[in-house]
DNA sequence: GTGGTCTAGACCACC
DNA sequence: GTGGTCTAGACCACG
Protein backbone atom coordinates (compact mmCIF):
# COMPACT_ATOMS: atom_id res chain seq x y z
CA UNK A 1 0.00 0.00 0.00
CA UNK A 2 1.62 3.62 -1.18
CA UNK A 3 0.35 6.52 1.45
CA UNK A 4 0.61 9.82 0.40
CA UNK A 5 2.35 12.46 2.93
CA UNK A 6 1.36 15.79 3.64
CA UNK A 7 4.06 18.46 4.80
CA UNK A 8 4.13 22.78 5.54
CA UNK A 9 6.86 24.29 5.87
CA UNK A 10 6.28 27.28 7.70
CA UNK A 11 4.81 24.81 10.07
CA UNK A 12 5.93 25.06 13.47
CA UNK A 13 7.39 21.18 13.61
CA UNK A 14 10.03 20.85 11.59
CA UNK A 15 9.44 19.18 8.15
CA UNK A 16 11.48 16.20 9.01
CA UNK A 17 9.26 15.36 12.10
CA UNK A 18 6.05 16.01 9.64
CA UNK A 19 7.39 13.11 8.08
CA UNK A 20 8.21 11.39 11.34
CA UNK A 21 5.02 11.64 12.64
CA UNK A 22 3.01 10.92 9.40
CA UNK A 23 4.80 7.67 8.84
CA UNK A 24 4.35 6.92 12.39
CA UNK A 25 0.72 7.11 12.32
CA UNK A 26 0.64 5.17 8.91
CA UNK A 27 1.75 2.02 10.88
CA UNK A 28 -0.06 2.59 13.48
CA UNK A 29 -3.17 3.05 11.70
CA UNK A 30 -2.19 -0.18 9.81
CA UNK A 31 -2.11 1.82 6.27
CA UNK A 32 1.60 0.51 6.21
CA UNK A 33 2.40 -2.95 7.21
CA UNK A 34 5.23 -4.83 8.04
CA UNK A 35 7.71 -5.38 5.15
CA UNK A 36 5.95 -2.61 3.24
CA UNK A 37 9.07 -0.53 1.31
CA UNK A 38 9.14 2.87 1.35
CA UNK A 39 10.04 5.46 -1.18
CA UNK A 40 13.38 5.78 -1.41
CA UNK A 41 14.32 9.04 0.41
CA UNK A 42 15.10 10.41 -2.89
CA UNK A 43 12.02 9.80 -4.58
CA UNK A 44 9.84 11.09 -1.35
CA UNK A 45 12.13 14.15 -1.10
CA UNK A 46 11.17 15.18 -4.81
CA UNK A 47 7.91 14.02 -4.31
CA UNK A 48 7.34 16.57 -1.58
CA UNK A 49 9.91 19.28 -3.03
CA UNK A 50 11.91 19.56 -0.20
CA UNK A 51 15.93 18.55 0.65
CA UNK A 52 16.79 14.90 0.56
CA UNK A 53 18.71 15.16 3.29
CA UNK A 54 15.42 16.22 5.07
CA UNK A 55 14.10 12.87 4.27
CA UNK A 56 16.83 11.08 4.95
CA UNK A 57 16.95 12.39 8.87
CA UNK A 58 13.23 11.50 9.00
CA UNK A 59 14.18 7.96 7.97
CA UNK A 60 17.23 7.47 10.36
CA UNK A 61 15.26 8.85 13.47
CA UNK A 62 12.54 6.26 12.27
CA UNK A 63 15.22 3.46 11.92
CA UNK A 64 17.19 4.64 15.46
CA UNK A 65 13.58 4.12 16.81
CA UNK A 66 13.18 0.55 15.11
CA UNK A 67 10.05 1.85 12.70
CA UNK A 68 12.10 1.21 9.66
CA UNK A 69 14.96 -0.47 8.22
CA UNK A 70 17.38 0.32 5.43
CA UNK A 71 18.91 -2.41 3.70
CA UNK A 72 21.72 -1.09 1.33
CA UNK A 73 21.23 -1.24 -2.09
CA UNK A 74 17.35 -2.71 -1.41
CA UNK A 75 15.32 0.02 -0.06
CA UNK A 76 13.92 1.14 3.16
CA UNK A 77 11.36 -1.31 4.87
CA UNK A 78 8.88 -1.50 7.80
CA UNK A 79 10.13 -3.86 10.25
CA UNK A 80 8.14 -6.07 12.17
CA UNK A 81 6.85 -4.21 14.80
CA UNK A 82 3.53 -3.92 14.84
CA UNK A 83 0.91 -1.53 15.81
CA UNK A 84 1.07 0.08 18.81
CA UNK A 85 -2.06 0.29 20.92
CA UNK A 86 -5.27 1.31 19.50
CA UNK A 87 -5.41 3.47 23.37
CA UNK A 88 -2.26 5.21 22.75
CA UNK A 89 -2.89 6.38 19.39
CA UNK A 90 -6.31 8.11 20.83
CA UNK A 91 -4.29 9.27 23.65
CA UNK A 92 -2.00 11.02 20.81
CA UNK A 93 -4.76 13.08 19.72
CA UNK A 94 -5.35 14.64 23.25
CA UNK A 95 -3.38 17.02 23.03
CA UNK A 96 -3.95 18.46 19.82
CA UNK A 97 -8.08 18.45 20.67
CA UNK A 98 -7.27 20.39 23.76
CA UNK A 99 -5.11 22.79 21.66
CA UNK A 100 -8.12 23.09 18.81
CA UNK A 101 -11.11 23.19 21.92
CA UNK A 102 -9.14 26.18 23.32
CA UNK A 103 -8.50 27.84 20.51
CA UNK A 104 -12.79 27.62 20.27
CA UNK A 105 -13.49 28.74 23.38
CA UNK A 106 -11.19 32.11 23.08
CA UNK A 107 -12.78 32.47 19.53
CA UNK A 108 -16.24 32.56 21.49
CA UNK A 109 -17.26 29.17 19.30
CA UNK A 110 -19.85 27.09 21.47
CA UNK A 111 -18.60 23.42 21.77
CA UNK A 112 -21.54 22.35 19.40
CA UNK A 113 -20.18 24.45 16.25
CA UNK A 114 -16.80 22.95 16.52
CA UNK A 115 -18.41 19.35 16.01
CA UNK A 116 -20.26 20.89 13.19
CA UNK A 117 -17.36 22.24 12.03
CA UNK A 118 -15.52 19.33 12.51
CA UNK A 119 -18.00 17.44 10.53
CA UNK A 120 -18.08 19.58 7.89
CA UNK A 121 -14.54 19.26 7.03
CA UNK A 122 -14.76 15.56 7.10
CA UNK A 123 -17.08 15.77 4.61
CA UNK A 124 -14.78 18.11 2.82
CA UNK A 125 -12.04 15.64 3.03
CA UNK A 126 -14.11 12.54 1.80
CA UNK A 127 -15.16 14.11 -1.35
CA UNK A 128 -11.74 15.36 -2.15
CA UNK A 129 -10.54 11.76 -1.87
CA UNK A 130 -13.70 9.75 -3.91
CA UNK A 131 -12.99 13.05 -5.83
CA UNK A 132 -8.92 13.83 -5.89
CA UNK A 133 -8.33 16.93 -7.68
CA UNK A 134 -4.50 17.58 -7.41
CA UNK A 135 -2.23 16.02 -4.63
CA UNK B 1 -6.32 38.41 39.88
CA UNK B 2 -3.16 37.49 40.15
CA UNK B 3 -2.01 34.38 38.22
CA UNK B 4 1.50 32.05 38.79
CA UNK B 5 3.37 31.48 35.81
CA UNK B 6 5.63 28.45 35.40
CA UNK B 7 8.65 27.95 32.62
CA UNK B 8 10.64 25.13 32.22
CA UNK B 9 14.05 26.53 30.19
CA UNK B 10 15.02 23.06 28.25
CA UNK B 11 11.53 22.12 27.23
CA UNK B 12 10.87 21.63 23.53
CA UNK B 13 8.72 24.77 23.34
CA UNK B 14 10.61 28.18 23.65
CA UNK B 15 10.06 30.09 26.64
CA UNK B 16 8.13 32.85 24.99
CA UNK B 17 5.83 30.42 23.89
CA UNK B 18 5.17 28.44 27.40
CA UNK B 19 4.24 32.21 28.63
CA UNK B 20 2.78 32.74 25.78
CA UNK B 21 0.30 29.66 25.75
CA UNK B 22 0.22 30.24 30.17
CA UNK B 23 -1.75 33.12 29.90
CA UNK B 24 -4.15 32.24 26.62
CA UNK B 25 -4.71 29.47 28.82
CA UNK B 26 -5.44 31.49 31.93
CA UNK B 27 -7.83 33.74 30.13
CA UNK B 28 -9.82 30.51 28.04
CA UNK B 29 -9.96 29.72 31.70
CA UNK B 30 -11.32 32.55 32.99
CA UNK B 31 -8.30 33.19 35.20
CA UNK B 32 -7.22 36.30 33.79
CA UNK B 33 -10.00 38.72 31.81
CA UNK B 34 -10.57 41.53 30.20
CA UNK B 35 -9.08 44.56 31.81
CA UNK B 36 -6.82 43.02 34.78
CA UNK B 37 -3.42 44.11 34.59
CA UNK B 38 -0.54 41.91 33.91
CA UNK B 39 2.68 42.05 35.75
CA UNK B 40 5.27 44.56 33.39
CA UNK B 41 7.52 42.61 31.35
CA UNK B 42 10.56 43.34 33.40
CA UNK B 43 8.62 42.33 36.74
CA UNK B 44 7.93 38.94 34.98
CA UNK B 45 11.23 38.21 33.79
CA UNK B 46 12.71 38.88 37.34
CA UNK B 47 9.98 36.35 38.90
CA UNK B 48 11.19 33.71 36.43
CA UNK B 49 14.94 34.55 36.28
CA UNK B 50 14.98 35.00 32.26
CA UNK B 51 15.81 37.98 30.47
CA UNK B 52 12.86 40.86 30.00
CA UNK B 53 13.27 40.62 26.55
CA UNK B 54 12.10 37.45 26.17
CA UNK B 55 9.08 38.01 27.99
CA UNK B 56 7.91 41.22 26.02
CA UNK B 57 8.22 38.70 23.01
CA UNK B 58 5.73 36.58 24.15
CA UNK B 59 3.42 39.95 25.25
CA UNK B 60 3.99 41.36 22.01
CA UNK B 61 2.76 38.34 20.20
CA UNK B 62 0.17 37.81 22.62
CA UNK B 63 -0.69 41.46 21.58
CA UNK B 64 -0.59 40.71 17.77
CA UNK B 65 -3.05 38.23 18.29
CA UNK B 66 -5.42 40.79 19.83
CA UNK B 67 -4.94 39.04 23.19
CA UNK B 68 -3.56 41.65 25.18
CA UNK B 69 -3.14 45.42 25.02
CA UNK B 70 0.22 47.52 25.60
CA UNK B 71 -0.57 50.74 26.68
CA UNK B 72 2.97 52.95 26.93
CA UNK B 73 3.95 54.05 29.84
CA UNK B 74 1.17 52.32 31.83
CA UNK B 75 1.20 48.57 31.04
CA UNK B 76 -0.14 45.40 29.52
CA UNK B 77 -3.74 44.75 30.20
CA UNK B 78 -6.06 41.77 29.15
CA UNK B 79 -7.89 42.66 26.18
CA UNK B 80 -11.97 43.85 26.20
CA UNK B 81 -12.78 42.66 22.68
CA UNK B 82 -13.72 38.83 22.31
CA UNK B 83 -13.22 38.66 18.46
CA UNK B 84 -12.71 39.86 15.02
CA UNK B 85 -15.07 38.11 12.52
CA UNK B 86 -16.64 35.32 14.03
CA UNK B 87 -16.66 33.64 10.13
CA UNK B 88 -12.70 34.49 10.44
CA UNK B 89 -12.59 32.54 13.45
CA UNK B 90 -14.04 29.69 12.19
CA UNK B 91 -11.89 29.23 9.31
CA UNK B 92 -8.86 29.18 11.44
CA UNK B 93 -9.62 26.16 12.90
CA UNK B 94 -10.47 23.92 9.05
CA UNK B 95 -6.41 23.85 9.04
CA UNK B 96 -5.70 22.27 12.29
CA UNK B 97 -8.96 20.58 12.20
CA UNK B 98 -7.79 18.91 8.96
CA UNK B 99 -4.54 17.92 10.08
CA UNK B 100 -6.19 16.18 13.10
CA UNK B 101 -8.65 14.22 11.32
CA UNK B 102 -5.74 13.13 8.65
CA UNK B 103 -3.98 11.90 11.91
CA UNK B 104 -6.42 10.30 12.99
CA UNK B 105 -7.01 8.64 9.87
CA UNK B 106 -3.57 7.27 9.40
CA UNK B 107 -4.16 6.09 13.10
CA UNK B 108 -6.88 4.15 11.90
CA UNK B 109 -9.58 5.70 13.78
CA UNK B 110 -12.74 6.07 12.93
CA UNK B 111 -14.26 9.58 12.74
CA UNK B 112 -17.29 8.68 14.86
CA UNK B 113 -14.50 7.94 17.63
CA UNK B 114 -12.90 11.30 17.17
CA UNK B 115 -16.25 12.84 17.83
CA UNK B 116 -16.00 10.99 20.85
CA UNK B 117 -12.78 11.33 22.06
CA UNK B 118 -13.38 15.73 21.37
CA UNK B 119 -16.22 15.37 23.86
CA UNK B 120 -14.27 13.31 25.98
CA UNK B 121 -12.00 16.32 25.84
CA UNK B 122 -14.28 18.92 26.48
CA UNK B 123 -16.07 17.07 29.42
CA UNK B 124 -12.20 17.05 30.93
CA UNK B 125 -12.00 20.79 30.07
CA UNK B 126 -15.04 21.39 31.71
CA UNK B 127 -14.07 19.63 34.65
CA UNK B 128 -10.93 21.77 35.07
CA UNK B 129 -12.57 25.19 34.45
CA UNK B 130 -15.49 24.81 36.90
CA UNK B 131 -12.77 23.08 39.89
CA UNK B 132 -9.30 24.73 38.60
CA UNK B 133 -6.14 23.39 40.17
CA UNK B 134 -3.12 25.48 39.13
CA UNK B 135 -2.50 27.75 36.50
CA UNK C 1 -15.46 77.84 20.18
CA UNK C 2 -15.27 74.35 22.22
CA UNK C 3 -13.79 71.99 19.92
CA UNK C 4 -13.79 67.88 20.98
CA UNK C 5 -10.79 66.04 20.92
CA UNK C 6 -10.39 62.63 20.29
CA UNK C 7 -7.24 60.68 21.73
CA UNK C 8 -6.15 57.04 20.64
CA UNK C 9 -4.21 55.34 23.46
CA UNK C 10 -2.03 52.71 21.80
CA UNK C 11 -1.64 54.33 18.93
CA UNK C 12 2.21 54.88 17.30
CA UNK C 13 1.85 58.67 17.91
CA UNK C 14 2.29 59.53 21.51
CA UNK C 15 -0.79 60.87 23.07
CA UNK C 16 0.87 64.62 24.47
CA UNK C 17 1.69 64.60 20.41
CA UNK C 18 -2.02 63.22 19.26
CA UNK C 19 -3.46 66.42 21.65
CA UNK C 20 -0.83 69.23 19.73
CA UNK C 21 -1.76 68.21 16.47
CA UNK C 22 -5.63 68.32 17.04
CA UNK C 23 -4.85 71.87 18.50
CA UNK C 24 -2.64 72.94 15.39
CA UNK C 25 -5.29 71.63 13.28
CA UNK C 26 -7.80 73.17 15.04
CA UNK C 27 -6.30 76.75 15.00
CA UNK C 28 -5.37 76.47 11.70
CA UNK C 29 -8.83 75.35 10.43
CA UNK C 30 -10.31 78.19 12.16
CA UNK C 31 -12.49 76.14 14.81
CA UNK C 32 -9.84 78.06 17.54
CA UNK C 33 -9.15 81.56 17.30
CA UNK C 34 -6.75 84.20 18.95
CA UNK C 35 -8.02 84.38 22.26
CA UNK C 36 -9.95 81.65 22.28
CA UNK C 37 -9.65 79.89 26.11
CA UNK C 38 -8.54 76.42 25.97
CA UNK C 39 -10.16 73.65 28.84
CA UNK C 40 -7.15 73.70 31.66
CA UNK C 41 -4.78 71.29 31.26
CA UNK C 42 -6.60 69.19 34.70
CA UNK C 43 -10.30 69.10 32.85
CA UNK C 44 -8.94 67.88 30.02
CA UNK C 45 -7.08 65.50 31.19
CA UNK C 46 -10.26 64.26 33.04
CA UNK C 47 -12.51 64.56 29.86
CA UNK C 48 -9.75 62.36 28.04
CA UNK C 49 -8.93 60.25 30.91
CA UNK C 50 -5.42 60.31 30.51
CA UNK C 51 -2.98 61.97 33.42
CA UNK C 52 -2.81 65.70 33.74
CA UNK C 53 0.69 65.83 32.95
CA UNK C 54 0.40 64.28 29.43
CA UNK C 55 -1.86 67.66 28.82
CA UNK C 56 0.52 69.74 30.34
CA UNK C 57 3.00 68.50 28.70
CA UNK C 58 1.02 69.29 25.06
CA UNK C 59 0.16 72.68 26.18
CA UNK C 60 4.05 73.14 27.18
CA UNK C 61 5.01 71.95 23.71
CA UNK C 62 2.85 74.22 22.02
CA UNK C 63 3.23 77.11 23.91
CA UNK C 64 7.17 77.13 23.27
CA UNK C 65 5.80 77.09 19.26
CA UNK C 66 3.91 80.18 20.01
CA UNK C 67 0.49 78.82 19.37
CA UNK C 68 -0.72 79.34 22.76
CA UNK C 69 -0.06 80.61 25.87
CA UNK C 70 -0.65 80.48 29.33
CA UNK C 71 -1.00 83.09 31.92
CA UNK C 72 -0.83 82.30 35.51
CA UNK C 73 -4.28 81.80 37.18
CA UNK C 74 -6.10 82.93 34.40
CA UNK C 75 -5.72 80.12 32.19
CA UNK C 76 -4.27 79.09 28.66
CA UNK C 77 -5.27 80.80 25.34
CA UNK C 78 -4.91 80.60 21.70
CA UNK C 79 -2.40 83.89 20.32
CA UNK C 80 -2.59 86.24 18.32
CA UNK C 81 -0.74 84.10 15.56
CA UNK C 82 -3.13 83.53 12.97
CA UNK C 83 -3.57 80.38 11.04
CA UNK C 84 -1.05 78.77 8.44
CA UNK C 85 -1.11 78.56 4.63
CA UNK C 86 -4.31 76.94 3.54
CA UNK C 87 -1.71 75.42 0.73
CA UNK C 88 0.39 74.18 4.12
CA UNK C 89 -2.18 72.59 5.65
CA UNK C 90 -3.37 70.77 2.47
CA UNK C 91 0.26 69.39 2.29
CA UNK C 92 0.29 67.80 5.55
CA UNK C 93 -2.71 65.69 4.51
CA UNK C 94 -0.18 64.47 1.48
CA UNK C 95 1.69 61.95 4.02
CA UNK C 96 -1.20 60.30 5.85
CA UNK C 97 -2.95 59.94 1.92
CA UNK C 98 0.13 58.17 1.02
CA UNK C 99 0.00 55.68 3.40
CA UNK C 100 -3.48 55.31 3.08
CA UNK C 101 -3.29 54.45 -0.40
CA UNK C 102 0.05 52.03 -0.21
CA UNK C 103 -2.28 49.92 1.91
CA UNK C 104 -5.03 50.17 -0.19
CA UNK C 105 -2.81 48.95 -3.00
CA UNK C 106 -1.30 46.59 -0.76
CA UNK C 107 -4.59 44.98 0.09
CA UNK C 108 -5.71 44.84 -3.54
CA UNK C 109 -8.18 47.48 -3.43
CA UNK C 110 -8.71 49.73 -6.46
CA UNK C 111 -8.53 53.13 -6.30
CA UNK C 112 -11.91 53.73 -6.90
CA UNK C 113 -13.33 51.59 -4.23
CA UNK C 114 -11.11 53.63 -2.23
CA UNK C 115 -12.99 56.82 -2.74
CA UNK C 116 -16.42 54.97 -2.14
CA UNK C 117 -15.42 53.84 1.24
CA UNK C 118 -13.71 57.51 1.89
CA UNK C 119 -17.46 58.93 1.07
CA UNK C 120 -18.84 55.78 2.93
CA UNK C 121 -16.98 57.25 5.76
CA UNK C 122 -17.69 60.50 5.48
CA UNK C 123 -20.83 60.46 5.78
CA UNK C 124 -20.83 58.04 8.64
CA UNK C 125 -19.26 61.18 10.43
CA UNK C 126 -22.00 63.48 9.13
CA UNK C 127 -24.60 61.35 10.28
CA UNK C 128 -23.01 60.89 14.12
CA UNK C 129 -22.61 64.61 13.90
CA UNK C 130 -25.85 65.51 13.25
CA UNK C 131 -27.28 63.10 15.15
CA UNK C 132 -24.80 62.62 18.41
CA UNK C 133 -24.69 59.47 20.35
CA UNK C 134 -21.80 59.63 22.90
CA UNK C 135 -18.76 61.47 22.59
CA UNK D 1 15.31 42.24 -8.29
CA UNK D 2 17.66 43.45 -5.67
CA UNK D 3 16.65 46.26 -3.89
CA UNK D 4 18.57 48.90 -1.74
CA UNK D 5 17.67 50.11 1.75
CA UNK D 6 18.39 53.05 3.11
CA UNK D 7 18.37 53.38 6.95
CA UNK D 8 18.69 56.71 9.25
CA UNK D 9 19.66 56.47 12.51
CA UNK D 10 18.27 58.87 14.51
CA UNK D 11 15.36 59.34 11.99
CA UNK D 12 12.26 59.75 14.49
CA UNK D 13 10.66 56.08 12.69
CA UNK D 14 12.65 53.70 14.64
CA UNK D 15 14.67 51.29 12.71
CA UNK D 16 13.32 48.57 12.27
CA UNK D 17 10.01 49.94 11.16
CA UNK D 18 11.73 51.82 8.37
CA UNK D 19 13.21 48.29 7.27
CA UNK D 20 9.52 47.44 7.00
CA UNK D 21 8.26 50.33 5.43
CA UNK D 22 10.53 50.20 2.73
CA UNK D 23 10.11 46.67 1.88
CA UNK D 24 5.96 47.20 2.26
CA UNK D 25 6.76 49.85 -0.50
CA UNK D 26 8.79 47.74 -2.84
CA UNK D 27 6.61 45.67 -2.45
CA UNK D 28 3.32 47.80 -3.50
CA UNK D 29 5.44 49.39 -6.52
CA UNK D 30 6.42 46.44 -7.62
CA UNK D 31 9.93 46.19 -6.94
CA UNK D 32 9.40 42.85 -4.86
CA UNK D 33 7.25 40.32 -6.54
CA UNK D 34 5.73 37.36 -4.87
CA UNK D 35 8.77 34.59 -4.52
CA UNK D 36 11.41 37.16 -4.35
CA UNK D 37 14.27 36.51 -1.91
CA UNK D 38 14.88 38.61 0.50
CA UNK D 39 18.68 39.15 1.77
CA UNK D 40 19.17 37.17 5.20
CA UNK D 41 18.72 39.15 8.18
CA UNK D 42 22.11 38.68 8.68
CA UNK D 43 23.45 39.97 5.49
CA UNK D 44 21.11 42.75 5.52
CA UNK D 45 22.21 43.74 9.31
CA UNK D 46 25.43 43.46 8.11
CA UNK D 47 25.01 45.69 4.79
CA UNK D 48 22.95 48.18 6.98
CA UNK D 49 25.74 48.23 9.95
CA UNK D 50 23.18 47.46 12.62
CA UNK D 51 22.21 44.64 14.58
CA UNK D 52 20.74 41.27 13.47
CA UNK D 53 17.68 41.56 15.55
CA UNK D 54 16.81 44.64 14.33
CA UNK D 55 16.50 43.59 11.11
CA UNK D 56 14.61 40.00 12.38
CA UNK D 57 12.30 42.15 14.20
CA UNK D 58 11.37 43.68 11.04
CA UNK D 59 10.94 40.85 9.55
CA UNK D 60 9.00 39.07 12.11
CA UNK D 61 6.28 41.90 11.84
CA UNK D 62 6.16 41.51 8.36
CA UNK D 63 5.50 37.87 8.19
CA UNK D 64 3.04 38.63 10.63
CA UNK D 65 1.33 40.78 8.45
CA UNK D 66 1.61 38.21 5.54
CA UNK D 67 3.83 40.14 3.49
CA UNK D 68 6.46 37.85 3.32
CA UNK D 69 7.31 34.26 4.80
CA UNK D 70 10.27 32.80 6.07
CA UNK D 71 11.03 28.96 5.57
CA UNK D 72 13.75 27.57 8.42
CA UNK D 73 17.22 27.22 7.17
CA UNK D 74 15.52 28.43 3.23
CA UNK D 75 15.57 31.96 4.00
CA UNK D 76 13.16 34.63 3.79
CA UNK D 77 10.51 35.33 0.86
CA UNK D 78 7.83 37.76 -0.28
CA UNK D 79 4.07 36.13 0.15
CA UNK D 80 2.18 34.75 -3.06
CA UNK D 81 -0.61 35.09 -0.92
CA UNK D 82 -2.32 38.88 -2.44
CA UNK D 83 -4.80 40.04 0.63
CA UNK D 84 -7.26 37.68 3.25
CA UNK D 85 -10.50 38.86 2.89
CA UNK D 86 -11.44 42.01 0.89
CA UNK D 87 -14.04 43.12 3.11
CA UNK D 88 -11.73 42.89 5.96
CA UNK D 89 -9.33 44.57 4.14
CA UNK D 90 -11.82 47.36 3.51
CA UNK D 91 -12.97 47.46 6.95
CA UNK D 92 -9.56 48.07 8.48
CA UNK D 93 -9.05 51.55 6.27
CA UNK D 94 -12.00 52.81 8.06
CA UNK D 95 -9.97 54.42 10.99
CA UNK D 96 -6.91 55.64 8.92
CA UNK D 97 -9.98 57.09 6.85
CA UNK D 98 -11.71 59.04 10.05
CA UNK D 99 -8.49 60.03 11.27
CA UNK D 100 -7.59 61.84 7.93
CA UNK D 101 -11.04 63.05 7.89
CA UNK D 102 -10.68 64.54 11.16
CA UNK D 103 -7.61 66.29 10.65
CA UNK D 104 -9.49 67.75 7.26
CA UNK D 105 -12.22 69.07 9.16
CA UNK D 106 -9.85 70.77 12.22
CA UNK D 107 -7.60 72.16 9.07
CA UNK D 108 -11.20 73.61 7.45
CA UNK D 109 -10.59 71.45 4.41
CA UNK D 110 -14.23 70.46 2.62
CA UNK D 111 -14.43 66.85 1.87
CA UNK D 112 -14.56 67.93 -1.78
CA UNK D 113 -10.73 69.24 -1.37
CA UNK D 114 -9.84 66.14 0.41
CA UNK D 115 -11.08 64.10 -2.51
CA UNK D 116 -9.32 66.31 -5.59
CA UNK D 117 -6.24 66.35 -2.63
CA UNK D 118 -6.35 62.06 -3.14
CA UNK D 119 -6.80 62.13 -6.63
CA UNK D 120 -3.41 64.23 -6.72
CA UNK D 121 -1.52 62.43 -4.61
CA UNK D 122 -2.71 58.78 -6.24
CA UNK D 123 -2.10 60.40 -9.98
CA UNK D 124 1.50 61.31 -8.33
CA UNK D 125 2.18 57.49 -6.90
CA UNK D 126 1.24 56.30 -10.59
CA UNK D 127 3.67 57.80 -12.34
CA UNK D 128 6.64 57.17 -9.71
CA UNK D 129 5.30 53.50 -10.13
CA UNK D 130 5.93 53.93 -14.08
CA UNK D 131 8.92 55.70 -14.02
CA UNK D 132 10.41 54.37 -11.01
CA UNK D 133 13.15 56.27 -8.92
CA UNK D 134 15.49 54.55 -6.75
CA UNK D 135 14.15 52.73 -3.37
C1' DG E 1 8.06 52.96 36.71
C1' DT E 2 6.64 51.37 32.14
C1' DG E 3 7.14 50.27 27.61
C1' DG E 4 10.17 50.89 23.07
C1' DT E 5 14.30 50.22 20.92
C1' DC E 6 18.87 48.63 20.13
C1' DT E 7 23.30 46.17 20.76
C1' DA E 8 26.75 42.39 20.46
C1' DG E 9 27.19 38.23 21.08
C1' DA E 10 25.93 33.33 21.93
C1' DC E 11 24.05 28.48 21.08
C1' DC E 12 21.03 25.46 18.69
C1' DA E 13 18.15 23.20 15.12
C1' DC E 14 17.20 22.88 10.46
C1' DC E 15 18.09 22.53 5.52
C1' DG F 1 24.36 29.15 5.70
C1' DT F 2 19.74 30.21 7.58
C1' DG F 3 16.45 31.08 10.81
C1' DG F 4 15.06 30.56 16.12
C1' DT F 5 15.97 31.65 20.61
C1' DC F 6 18.09 33.78 24.50
C1' DT F 7 21.07 36.84 27.29
C1' DA F 8 22.49 41.05 29.87
C1' DG F 9 22.74 45.14 29.48
C1' DA F 10 21.87 49.97 27.72
C1' DC F 11 19.40 54.45 26.56
C1' DC F 12 15.29 56.95 25.65
C1' DA F 13 10.45 58.53 25.58
C1' DC F 14 6.22 58.37 27.81
C1' DG F 15 2.88 58.81 31.63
Amino acid sequence: MVIQLHINPGDELPIYRQIMRQITDAVAGGHLSPGDKLASHRDLAEQLVIAPLTVKKAYDELERQGLIRTERGRGTFVTARASPDPEEQRARLRDPMRRLLYRAHLGGIPFKDVVSLLEDVYREIQAERTNPREV
